[in-house]
DNA sequence: TTGTAGGCGTTATCAA
DNA sequence: TTGATAACGCCTACAA
């Protein structure tokens, strides 16, 4: 009487005399109502003893819809995507899907991570792409959507924006960053770019020279980091300070935390102090950042709630839903002041 | 002519004139010799130019595995979980696994999120699972281990030790921070414990016991966080330093990084400095610890390759492969020396 | 070396 | 309200 494997719909409408689509129409709460409501008792109770579990391959293989879907990123290690993939996660359990996981960068650069990914994930039929490693100019990304699949990107925007994504309004949080500055008395400001292949480095970049140009400053004092990473933002750091003397600015705008904290190590092996000598502030406000020294200043980004939007917004799409197709949804940052800001010492 | 879903196997063997059989084996590795040369390269071309994808869903239904493993996590928000979770993922990819993951720490405790987890996971047939949310009292890993499933723990272990896992040294982790702390000339050494229903706070706190007592030291001064996170570290250190005149202690062993950070604020709200009145050693070493004020000195816990070894462990078990089946991997963690550390002042 | 037939567990469409 | 039948796409015998 034992069975070695799980019962199926099968096993249990031999077990009740009944036939297994009736058994099927029981198990699912659009068809509920087609079945008598005794034998509906009688089904349930008899799933819940025989240990009953829908086989999703099954399912899946039936309708065609796998109740999955991709989510690429670069690395979870960086602090700033397991609040987004949090996020994500969240939605989707709502709806009863899974997230199938994949980060493209890989230590050898052998093949192309990101073809692969994606091929391993058609294979397994997922549903749609949530994608958090869109570069300005990536290619694949439009011949993924020409394929067909459903797209919502994260964070970043592709370089046409023809794309849905939920992002961080950048060009406001650059201005929150030098209002807050201005307002400490700080004239020379300098910024701490990251990479212009990534739509963030860009349009943090503008959003840094339109705020300075709002307050009638100039915002010639750049330099770009070529990743974001704290070891780029210390080698960036110190080309600014060597290229000019150092009390060319009395202010950092840095596109990202890491570069941040990078230029806080560059500016203190140089012998200046942060704040009294440099005041500097950070982007995205990602964890632990209170406990560095001086805890800084940062932009604080949505990064659970961009994670659980697109996911909604991925899963609205798949179901036809009305949802704000084709939309780009921008949410709002917030400046947290810290102790890494403070007024100009030199005026 | 233009298909309108994705092509099949059928699709694919009616426009090259041979059967599905044929072009089945053409596609696995395993049996593809039995295959002629040149209908192979014909097969292959035809697959590339049609776009053929082959179907999970199929496969899995087919053949009865899913190719697919449950992660069981706290929160991937919490810093020490994504480098285990890429090592899992960085495993499982090599064998063609994708993990399917759930937080179980929610706001709401509403359900029993675990179950809910397990259910929706078994539903999509998992081969197994990796589970990092083990406590010492867990029965329903002892149900779930019952039904057959294959289990592998990561970090913690339950409280029979009946399942493998790959874990940490914690014993020796804590020799580890005692004897650097004895070495500097500390003698009076406190513990800040972790939560004793966690493998990890129970074997830490002996790791520390048996440690001051091969020293010849006392262990007695100790509070017990209730959990894993910076506020109930401060809670937990303020009791100790309200318990007893301030200079009881002159260095204190944390069981966490988190509790160690929270230890840090509640000493300097208490005037005390760090580390000139008191040493502080983490636990974990997780990262931008190198970034705080002061750099905590810390035990390196082995994450990646702890999520790695798992995973590795799983599919051996699952390819019932030798495998150290039922063998409890335990890695050696390593003392990273940092600023929290130093000779104690009042001797 | 290739073809045939049947089944994996579920859902959809009809028919009763 | 329930039952019968045929897919869904692939895999595994077994036969040719």
């Amino acid at each position: 009487m034992s069975r070695s494997s799980a019962p199926t719909l099968q096993d249990l409408a031999q077990h009740l005399g009944v036939h297994k689509s009736t058994v099927s129409r029981a198990m699912d709460a659009e068809r509920r109502h087609l079945v008598a409501a005794d034998l509906l008792q009688r089904i349930e109770a008899a799933a819940r003893d025989l240990g009953y579990r829908p086989n999703h391959a099954a399912s899946a293989l039936s309708r065609g819809r796998s109740k999955t879907v991709g989510v690429l990123l670069p690395d979870i290690t960086n602090p700033v995507f397991p609040p987004i993939l949090r996020g994500i996660e969240d939605a989707l359990d709502e709806e009863g899907y899974f997230a199938l996981l994949a980060n493209t960068s890989r230590p050898d650069h052998s093949v192309d991570a990101t073809q692969l990914a994606i091929e391993r994930m058609q294979a397994q039929r997922v549903e749609g792409f949530l994608v958090a490693t869109a570069t300005r100019d990536d290619a694949w990304l439009d011949s993924l959507r020409q394929s067909g699949a459903q797209i919502v990107l994260i964070n970043r925007t592709d370089g046409r924006g023809h794309l849905p994504a939920v992002i961080s309004d950048d060009m406001l949080g650059m201005r929150l960053a030098v209002d807050h500055l201005v307002a400490l008395g700080h004239k020379r400001i300098a910024h701490l770019a990251g990479p212009e292949t990534l739509s963030t480095g860009l349009a943090r970049r503008l959003g840094f020279e339109q705020a300075m140009r709002e307050h009638g400053l100039s915002a010639k004092n750049r330099v770009a980091a070529d990743a974001y990473l704290v070891d780029s933002g210390q080698v960036a750091m110190h080309a600014l300070l060597t290229k000019r003397d150092k009390t060319h600015f009395t202010a950092v705008v840095a596109a990202n935390d890491l570069l941040a904290l990078g230029a806080l190590q560059a500016l203190k092996q140089a012998g200046l102090s942060v704040p009294s000598d440099v005041s500097v502030v950070g982007h995205n406000d990602m964890q632990l950042l209170d406990q560095v020294n001086p805890p800084l200043t940062s932009v604080r980004i949505q990064h659970y709630e961009m994670g659980r939007r697109a996911a909604r917004l991925l899963l609205d799409a798949l179901r036809h839903r009305p949802g704000s197709q084709d939309a780009t949804v921008v949410l709002r940052p917030q400046l947290v002041v810290r102790a890494s800001t403070t007024v100009p010492s030199s005026v």
